[in-house]
DNA sequence: TGACAATATGTCATATATGACATATTCTTT
DNA sequence: AAAGAATATGTCATATATGACATATTGTCA
């Protein structure tokens, strides 16, 4: 993994235990967290577009404001389960979330 | 939502209390869970593409045999956060993943 | 700069997901 | 039809996710 997307997932929160551990991250799980912070930047984009608070996404989501900037920033303790169910929420199409993966930097084939 | 689907969800175990609560299902509701049942089929074909049996994936998948039948049967337990790690691990590809999006059934837009 | 809106961070009780195990059922092969 | 492999189902202790709340930080505009 090259030391740009290393230091960014770090930030992110996302230290698996250590840094070593993360250096150990294999691609799979490398993929999967990569896609995730994809979907979560998407999840933004969706919500902007509407232009709603997280207050009010909060709301349409039978969710709230802190969890809401959780998904957003990527949190750890947010599920991919959660993030889809938010998007489709808030209006992301099939084709967005297609597209986020196959423009997500995965590091695999296909 | 139209007959032959809600029998189908339904088989699956996916009772969300009752059956009249399941009519009552968003739009957005069934689109999550007709893209995760469309994804436990990606994930069925990749491991006999591998010509693997569950037991075989749950050593892979440091899981257990029961685990990916529960997958692969779209066990309301099971999160799409495992599905999508699983997927890779099992050598699904960038551009599968997303054929999975833009080919279920999800009554929306895009 | 002050004040208010928006977003971010930390914590917790509860809800849901997970691997594991036991057992049942279905599928093959003879 | 019998036997073994493969898959499915039920349950449970533990792990992880979730909404909610309190509080902090950042952004905006007068």
């Amino acid at each position: 993994m090259e030391k740009a997307k290393k230091d960014r997932l770090q930030k992110k929160g996302w230290k698996v235990g250590s840094v070593n551990e993360f250096l150990d991250l294999t691609p799979e799980e490398a993929a999967y967290i990569e896609l995730k912070i994809a979907w979560t930047k998407y999840l933004k984009e969706c919500r902007q577009k509407k232009h709603m608070t997280q207050v009010e996404a909060a709301k349409l989501l039978n969710s709230s404001q802190s969890r809401v900037a959780k998904m957003e920033a990527g949190d750890p303790t947010v599920s991919i389960d959660l993030l889809i169910r938010s998007l489709f929420a808030l209006g992301a199409t099939k084709k967005g979330l297609a597209q986020v993966i196959e423009r997500a930097d995965l590091r695999m084939a296909g």
